[in-house]
RNA sequence: CGGGACGUAGCACAGCCUGGUAGUGCGCCUGCUUCGGGAGCAGGAGGCCGGAGGUUCGAAUCCUCUCGUCCCGACCA
């Protein structure tokens, strides 16, 4: 069977738009945004605006799939509202008038007015009003992944504070406020374990609840060295795993536990930092963190002015308590360049890294190293990237670190004949020469 | 929304004060030599100097307006 690297033609980096840059652009500050212009993954369009080039597009999908596989593992549909919203919906909840200038107004041809959505709650209880009927049908909850638009005043630090960026928002319907409990117990499930697939250590703070009160308002805090604010944590967040069963969804005693070990320890950005709290903490920890999501409850805020009522068991109506969820996926990307960079450049962990490897094939035009470099890169099944260019080994070294890839597969005229490759791994800088074989088997592994 | 800056080649910048046919480095193209950590030499392409008015014989440069972008603060997923 004829089988060539020549059929994934799209990853050659000869190929392809991923236009890294030796300066950095000046409007860039911060680690992150400089690292994303710098490695080709993102161009600002607008401010506050960003196209995600092919990249940086693969990083955002990868950030999108770990969170839908463990918002569906808890219970939660996917789904996908528009982007385009009616104005009348949001003034069936009265923020049509209350959200401010940040939200971005339009007016169609026929001067109906509409607006791109900052949020989801009004479009989703629609259609929840629309689709359920009876307490039989609930509990209820949804998700989607998908763009926001804030006019924000000042768009700054690249992706991680845009006007528009990419969300996944869930909303939960329940019964009672027992209910509505469990819903954001498994939310809480859920990001620990989507932050812990991508690497990052992820802290729960109490966050204000505004007018309704109570404590189930969390903010989801990403530990950066550069984050944005100063966070205060007891270690025993460190030692918490969310991996395998450690924590069954659906199981209520579970979920307990794992709210519990969640929130009976310190945590406090600078915000809320409380000293004479933090006096009693054992083991401290500081740093600097990053917001990349925010759940709370907010009972019947919605469902009541909007009409959602639902049968009720013992006869008459109920009105649903909700709870909506945020993580950042955009902002996601920003946070982990953050937490994973080094003076070279970006250090992907595996699970978001836009290639899992890079085939630095160090002579293109050698017959040798074309022969191994195109074998390496059918074994990945052109998911790898393939930097074919002819350019000069230290400016390929030097784009390998800078994009980040995960592990680094050298090839060069001097072990291209004996079918040996040089293997780096990005995080740690080591190198080993082995052979291809070898090299596969452990990146596989 | 208050305060402060900046728009000159793909990127980073100089030139502006004191008007006179637009420059440097990197990147890009061609050739030769190089070739395992962002090479050297030679040649070349690429800019109505953000836009519109105005002053002037003449405007990147001076004046007015406008659009865009960034920084600090307040605000925020």
């Amino acid at each position: 069977m004829f089988f060539s690297a020549l059929e994934f033609r799209a990853m050659r980096l000869s190929r392809s738009l991923i236009p890294t840059l030796k300066e950095t652009p000046s409007e860039a500050q911060i680690a992150s945004h400089r690292l994303m212009l710098r490695a080709g993954l993102v161009r600002q369009t607008s401010s506050g605006i960003y196209a995600w080039l092919p990249a940086g597009w693969k990083v955002l999908q990868n950030i999108s799939r770990i969170v839908t596989e463990e918002q569906e593992a808890v219970g939660c549909q996917a789904m996908l509202m528009p982007t385009i919203q009616s104005a009348d919906l949001w003034r069936q909840s009265g923020r049509y008038d209350a959200y401010g200038p940040e939200m971005l107004r339009i007016t169609d041809r026929h001067q109906r007015e509409l607006l791109y959505g900052p949020t989801n709650e009004e479009m989703l209880t629609d259609l929840v009003r629309q689709g359920v009927k009876s307490y039989r049908d609930l509990p209820q909850m949804l998700f989607h992944i998908q763009w926001k638009f804030r006019d924000e005043v000042r768009p700054r630090f690249g992706v991680m504070r845009g006007r528009e960026f990419l969300m996944k928002d869930a909303y939960s319907f329940d019964l009672d406020y027992a209910g509505a409990v469990v819903s954001y117990r498994r939310q809480m499930l859920a990001y620990m374990r989507s932050f812990q697939r991508m690497g990052l250590k992820a802290i729960p703070m109490v966050a204000d609840t505004g007018p309704i009160g109570g404590n189930l308002s969390h903010e989801f805090i990403v530990l950066a060295p550069t984050g944005e604010s100063q966070v205060y944590f007891d270690a025993a967040f460190e030692k918490l795993d969310f991996g395998g069963d450690t924590y069954n969804a659906f199981s209520d005693a579970d979920l307990e536990r794992c709210y519990s070990d969640l929130t009976t320890h310190y945590a406090a950005t600078d915000e809320k930092h409380d000293e004479a709290a933090w006096a009693k903490v054992a083991d401290k920890r500081e740093g600097r963190g990053i917001e990349v999501g925010h759940i709370f409850y907010f009972g019947t805020k919605y469902s009541d002015p909007m009409g959602l009522r639902v049968a009720a068991q013992g006869g008459g109506d109920l009105i649903p308590h909700m709870g909506s969820y945020g993580v950042g996926v955009s902002r996601l990307v920003g946070a982990l360049i953050e937490a994973f960079h080094d003076e070279a450049g970006i250090i992907w962990p595996d699970s978001v890294a836009p290639f899992p490897a890079v085939i630095v094939n160090l002579k293109p035009g050698d017959a040798g190293c074309d022969e191994l470099s195109e074998k390496a890169y059918a074994a990945f099944k052109g998911q790898a990237l393939y930097d074919d260019r002819e350019e000069r080994a230290g400016a390929k070294f030097a784009d390998a670190d800078l994009m980040g890839h995960p592990w680094q597969i050298v090839i060069g005229p001097r072990g291209a004949k004996t079918g040996t490759v040089e293997l780096k791994r990005r995080a740690t800088g080591e190198k080993v020469e082995v052979s291809l074989e070898d090299a596969l088997a452990k990146i596989a592994g």
